[in-house]
DNA sequence: CTTACATTCAGGTTTACCTCA
DNA sequence: TATGAGGTAAACCTGAATGTA
């Protein structure tokens, strides 16, 4: 409630579904170099300035994920220490998101430990782990997170744990806050989407409507007998010199031609509505 | 090549917290 | 002031995809 839709800031002038959530190849993880602006605040500082942000291909490559399997949560700044020695680290929370089973009875440890983890955990709960104490981030907290998600959607583990540092939230925290954050971004674009084709559609009925009085117009006209008179009779008749057809034109045989071996396509009435650009031009941004 | 395991993500759900009538 | 409804966000669960040993 505290954070409206256009307090996140969303940029919804975005691609084509189909394309942005297509589930058949798995999404890009990290948007292209080129648009990765630098990482606002300097959160991450200058040794983990280039580490932290790698291109998306290089982004499980770079990940010798086995040397830090069964690491425990309260290591977690410690393991930072180890990334200002070039030592790449998995996420501590990675041993909890896996396999459901296991997943879960290490989650419910993990809560047990996080109290002592994180400054912004509950520090009035007497470590009553069986329920789970929801937790506001601070506006700071969610300001860096805003602005880091802006640059980067996705994060991998080093740019997890390094935000985590500086937030002073667990990785698990800013993984959730990203995967939630996420959801939301496509579930806005999801309502951009439907009330751009609600417009279309609309467009479309209008324009339905029109021509089906044309068309009527048309036809009560073609039953009058002025509908004759009115009517011009060809002046010429003409042939095409390449193809030898002959064609009907009331002016000149350039007509014909263009006819015969031009034939632009014909502007229909929906074309004109929807004019052939790209999907985004038209989207409200 | 196959298998087991680790990791991450999307999608959906639950739940704590907040606002407002 | 108390309270219940509804909305929102944090946390969680599950299954799929992918990488690695």
């Amino acid at each position: 409630m505290a954070e409206k839709d256009d307090g996140l800031g969303l940029s919804l002038s975005l691609r084509c579904p189909e394309e942005q959530y297509k589930n058949v190849n798995p999404p890009p993880q990290q948007p292209p170099a080129a648009t990765a602006a630098p990482f606002p605040l300097n959160l991450f500082g200058s040794h983990l300035h280039s580490d932290a942000f790698p291109s998306s291909a290089d982004r499980n490559a770079e990940q010798p994920r086995s040397l830090f399997r069964g690491i425990d949560i309260n290591q977690s700044i410690t393991v930072i220490d180890a990334c200002d020695e070039e030592v790449i680290v998995s996420s501590p929370n990675s041993t909890v998101s896996s396999v459901s089973g296991k997943r879960s009875r290490e989650r419910e440890e993990n809560d047990g430990e996080r109290d002592s983890s994180s400054l912004e955990i509950d520090d009035d709960d007497g470590g009553d782990a069986a329920t789970r104490k929801k937790l506001r981030l601070s506006k700071e907290q969610a300001t860096v997170l805003e602005q880091t998600f802006k640059s980067h959607n996705t994060l991998n583990p080093k740019q997890k744990l390094a935000l985590a540092k500086q937030l002073n939230l667990r990785p698990r925290q800013v993984e959730v806050w990203f995967q939630n954050r996420r959801a939301r971004t496509k579930l806005k674009q999801t309502e951009v989407d439907c009330e751009y084709l609600r417009r279309c559609c609309e467009n479309l009925t209008e324009e339905n409507r029109r021509l089906q009085r044309e068309v009527n117009e048309l036809r009560t006209l073609k039953h009058s007998p002025q509908f004759y008179m009115n009517m011009s009779p060809p002046t010429t008749l003409t042939m095409c010199p390449q193809c030898e057809r002959v064609a009907v034109s009331s002016s000149s045989s350039m007509a014909v031609g263009r006819a015969h071996h031009q034939l632009p396509m014909p502007m229909t009435s929906w074309a004109a509505i929807i004019p052939p650009q790209p999907l985004d031009a038209h989207r409200p941004t």
